[in-house]
RNA sequence: GGCGACGUAGCCAAGUGGUAAGGCAGGGGUCUGCAAAACCCUUAUUCGCCGGUUCGAUCCCGGCCGUCGCCUCCA
C-alpha cells in the first residue's frame, strides 16, 4: 500500500500525492516562545519529525516550515503573551523572545528533532501580515472598529468551522466567548490590535500603531515560503479552533484557494491523567523530563502510541519504554562491535539479507498506514528478535550480512525514527575516562582470571554505582553507561 | 450547552467482520563463575456494559456507563 494519510479536513484516510511529485511543502504552527516548552510541544513535534523524516525516507524533498511566534499571542484579558513574560522577567519583550526561542531549539535538539528548513518569526514578518489584512479588508472580510482594531468578519465566511466542526451559531449557545462590544459577531476575531506607545511591540499599519492577532501570522508566513495552497499543516490537536480554523478563514477568504490540503494533527498530552498546567503542578518542561529519561525513551514512549491518539505521560509507562529502547540499543551494540572484526563478505551473506528484508517491507507497510508508529516499533522488535538469535548462534556471520542488518537499523531505527543513534558508543568524559575504565576493566580481568570473584565483583559494583554496566561476554567485557529514570 | 476522541491482558499499545501485533512487568527453562544481555516456553476463550444487523462482531449500527480533549491561553 502506497502513503494513506488521515486528513482532518475530509476526516478520512486518503491517499497522500503532493502538488508536485516528489516535492513535499509542509507546514506546522510552532511555539509561542514566552516560555521554556513542555512535554506537549515534544509530544506534538516529535509525531511531526517522524512525518517528515519518513517523508523524506521516502524519497520526497520536503521543504518544512515551522513558525516561531513571538508576537501577537493575546490572552483574553487582552494582553499579549510576550509582555506578560517580559514583565514577569522584569525584562525586554525581545530579550524574552530570545531566550525562550534559544531554548526550544536547545530542547528540539536534545530530542533529535530536525530542525524546520526556515523558522520564520511573525515579528519579522509584519509587512507581510498588514498585506494580508489590506487585502481581507478590501474583499469584504473584514471591518475596522472605531478604535482602530481590526476584525475577520466570520459571517463573511460560510465554510468557516470546516476544519473543527465548529458552528458559529452554536458557539453563541455557549456563552463562553468574550463578548467584546465593537465585535459585530461574537466568533469574529482580531486581524490587528491598536496599541498605545506604551506597548513596546507595536508597528505602524493603516490602522494607526498597533500589532497583529495570532492567526494571521501562520496564514502569512505559511503562504509566503510554500505558496497559496500546500500540501500539509500539521499541529497540535488543540488548536484545531479556533486557530487553525482562522487560518484556513483567512487564507481562503483573501486568495479563493484552497489553504492546506492535508492536516495531520496530532492527540494530546497529559501528564498523569490530566491536562498539563501550572496551576495544577505538574507541568512538566522538557529540561525536566530530559533529566530524568533519556532522549531515545522519551521520543520512544511518544511514538509507541499514535499520533492522533492522547497519550498520558507517566513515569512508569516512561521507563517501559526506556527499557524497550534500550533493548534495540543492545542488539545494535552488539551487531557493530560484531562487525569490527566481522569476515569479508562472501555468497553466504545474499541468505541473509533476503531473510531481513521483509522486516523493512513491514515497517514499511506500517509507516504507509497513517504513520503507524506502533505497528512500525512491532516490526523493529520482530527484526530485532531475529538478529539477536542470528548474533548468538554460533556460526560466522559474514561483513556483508551485518552492514545490511546495521543499515536497516540506520534507516528506520536512526533515520526515520530517531531512536537508534547512529554512534552508540559512549564517548562520555572523552578519552581520559574511556581510558581510565578500560584500565580498571583491564584490573579487574586479572581478579577474573586469578578466579578472584569477589574482587571482581567488587569493582563491577563500583563502577555501577557511578552509573557504568559492566557486561562480561564470551568475547570480553563491554561496558556502557545506564541512564535510569533518576 | 456545542464539537470531538477514547475505553483491548498487571501496565503501555497496535489491529481485523471469521475468535487478538509488539513492548514493559511476572512465571518456568537454556546460557554464564556470578550478574547482565540474549534465546526458548508461558501470561486476554477475550477486546467497558446492553441491545441490533450478520452464518459469524472486539472491529458495523443504536443506547448506556466511564475517561479525556477542545469551545478561553495552550502543541
Amino acid at each position: 500500500m502506497k502513503l494513506h494519510v488521515y486528513n482532518y479536513l475530509t476526516r478520512q484516510k486518503e491517499p497522500f500525492k503532493p502538488l508536485e511529485r516528489g516535492q513535499v511543502t509542509m507546514y506546522t504552527c510552532g511555539p509561542t516562545v514566552y516560555d521554556h516548552p513542555h512535554l506537549g510541544h515534544a509530544k506534538t513535534y516529535v509525531a511531526m519529525d517522524v512525518i517528515v523524516r519518513y517523508l523524506r525516507y521516502l524519497g520526497n524533498q520536503v521543504r518544512y516550515v515551522q513558525n516561531i511566534t513571538d508576537v501577537g499571542h493575546i490572552l483574553d484579558t487582552g494582553e499579549d503573551r510576550i509582555l506578560k513574560g517580559a514583565r514577569r522577567e522584569r525584562s525586554e519583550p525581545m530579550e524574552v523572545v530570545e531566550t525562550y526561542t534559544r531554548s526550544y531549539f536547545e530542547d528540539m535538539d536534545a530530542l533529535g528533532v530536525v530542525r524546520p528548513n526556515i523558522s520564520p518569526r511573525a515579528s519579522g514578518h509584519i509587512p507581510e501580515q498588514i498585506e494580508w489584512i489590506k487585502m481581507l479588508l478590501e474583499k469584504g472580510y473584514a471591518y475596522e472598529t472605531p478604535t482602530g482594531d481590526v476584525y475577520f468578519s466570520v459571517e463573511q465566511f460560510p465554510e468557516y468551522g470546516k476544519l473543527s466542526g465548529q458552528k458559529v451559531e452554536e458557539q453563541e449557545a455557549g456563552a463562553r466567548v468574550t463578548i467584546r462590544e465593537e465585535k459585530r459577531h461574537p466568533a469574529d476575531f482580531a486581524l490587528w490590535k491598536r496599541a498605545e506607545p506604551e506597548h513596546i511591540l507595536r508597528w505602524p499599519s493603516p490602522w494607526g500603531w498597533g500589532y497583529p492577532g495570532w492567526h494571521i501570522e501562520c496564514t502569512a508566513m505559511a503562504t509566503k515560503y510554500l505558496g497559496e495552497t500546500f500540501d500539509i499543516h500539521g499541529g497540535g490537536l488543540d488548536n484545531i479552533f479556533p486557530h487553525n480554523e482562522c487560518e484556513i478563514a483567512q487564507a481562503e477568504a483573501a486568495t479563493g484557494q484552497s489553504f492546506a490540503r492535508y492536516w495531520l494533527l496530532t492527540g494530546s498530552l497529559t501528564v498523569d491523567g490530566v491536562k498539563m498546567g501550572k496551576s495544577l503542578g505538574n507541568f512538566l518542561t522538557i529540561k525536566d523530563a530530559l533529566n530524568l529519561y533519556t532522549p531515545e525513551a522519551i521520543r520512544f514512549f511518544i511514538l509507541s502510541s499514535h499520533y492522533r491518539s492522547p497519550v498520558d505521560f507517566r513515569r512508569d509507562a516512561v521507563l517501559a519504554a526506556e527499557r524497550g529502547v534500550e533493548r534495540l540499543h543492545n542488539t545494535v551494540r552488539m551487531l557493530r562491535k560484531r562487525m569490527e572484526d566481522a569476515m569479508p563478505s562472501g555468497t553466504a551473506d545474499l541468505s541473509y539479507i533476503a531473510e531481513i528484508d521483509p522486516h523493512r517491507d513491514a515497517f514499511i507497510e506500517a509507516m504507509n498506514d497513517d504513520f503507524n508508529t506502533p505497528q512500525a516499533i512491532a516490526a523493529l522488535f520482530d527484526l530485532n528478535k531475529e538478529v539477536n538469535s542470528l548474533l548468538t548462534a554460533d556460526q560466522p556471520l559474514g561483513r556483508g550480512t551485518l552492514s545490511a542488518i546495521d543499515g536497516l537499523y540506520r534507516d528506520l531505527g536512526g533515520k526515520v525514527l530517531g531512536i537508534i543513534p547512529d554512534d552508540l558508543t559512549q564517548n562520555v568524559g572523552g578519552e581520559l575516562v574511556t581510558g581510565l575504565i578500560e584500565i580498571i576493566l583491564d584490573i579487574r580481568q586479572r581478579y577474573r582470571d586469578a578466579k578472584d570473584w569477589e574482587e571482581a565483583d567488587r569493582l563491577r559494583h563500583q563502577l555501577a554505582q557511578i552509573g557504568i554496566e559492566v557486561d562480561d561476554r564470551p568475547e570480553g567485557p563491554t561496558w556502557h553507561v545506564e541512564h535510569r529514570g533518576g
